[in-house]
DNA sequence: CTACACCCTGTAGCAACTACAGGGTCAAGA
DNA sequence: TCTTGACCCTGTAGTTGCTACAGGGTGTAG
């Protein structure tokens, strides 16, 4: 399959299925007479793996070293489940974060009360103290 | 003031001084004989300004924006609360996106069975379906 | 007088793409 | 047969918000 089919089927741009290439992640397929990529079933899958991990959110760097562990196939599930709990608990440290964010801003537009910016309590809280 | 002194006054670091002045953020300050960029309070007042929005999570943009909404004290307030409601929304629609993520991985981590990546259920989800 | 901390400019790097520019290829319709 | 349009190629530069050099100059304390 061409480079736009195999693009599509996985809901990946054109662009980014050559920058995977670049960056090793995707190995680089045989080319056509016209050096066209000539992609086969193991890039669907490969590819799939990889937009299925992005979509989980793991960086490109997780997704390189999970690609590692599932080509060994007889090592221990537990740097594959090391690596996703300390995904998780990076999540849940954003989540975290922009919790208290969403608290401390939503306290400052409250205090609007739509006067003129002279008074605007929202510019006013960001002046110097 | 010298650039350091500015710097740790607003907990900046000197480089991203320099930086938000090359963007246009922070006016180009007077410079001293030997070309040290000398500041004042005016100065400190707009890079804590800065910080502080920063900090609340808006965009560069968004601060060049409230900076500028700033300056014209006559203004109404509208504008100001817009700019800081459509972040609040913005904030809103990433917490609500990790807080799915999370839910999705720990299910994902939750089938972990903890034995060799050939049945390994985290791997076997990434996998083509 | 000599360390050492500070200052200067300018450029390159980070993540993870995205968007060109400037070309080549191929199949279908007039 | 020609040409239009959709696809493909490489390579480079842009995005956000800094951060980290490299390779210099300056100022002060001992």
């Amino acid at each position: 399959m061409k480079i736009g089919e195999l693009a599509s089927a996985t809901a990946t741009k054109v662009e980014t299925v050559r920058y995977y290439e670049k960056i090793g992640l995707l190995p680089p397929p045989a080319r056509t007479f016209a050096n066209y990529r000539a992609y086969g079933t193991d890039h669907l899958a490969r590819l799939s793996f990889i937009r299925r991990a992005r979509d989980l959110g793991f960086t490109l760097e997780a997704v390189r070293e999970l690609l590692t562990l599932s080509d060994d196939k007889s090592q221990s599930c537990e740097a594959v489940d090391g690596i996703a709990q300390t995904h998780l608990a990076e999540i849940d440290r954003k989540i975290g974060d922009l919790t208290a964010l969403r608290l401390e801003l939503s306290r400052v537009i409250g205090s609007c009360s739509h006067g003129t910016v002279a008074d605007c309590k929202i510019i006013e809280t960001m002046g110097p103290r």
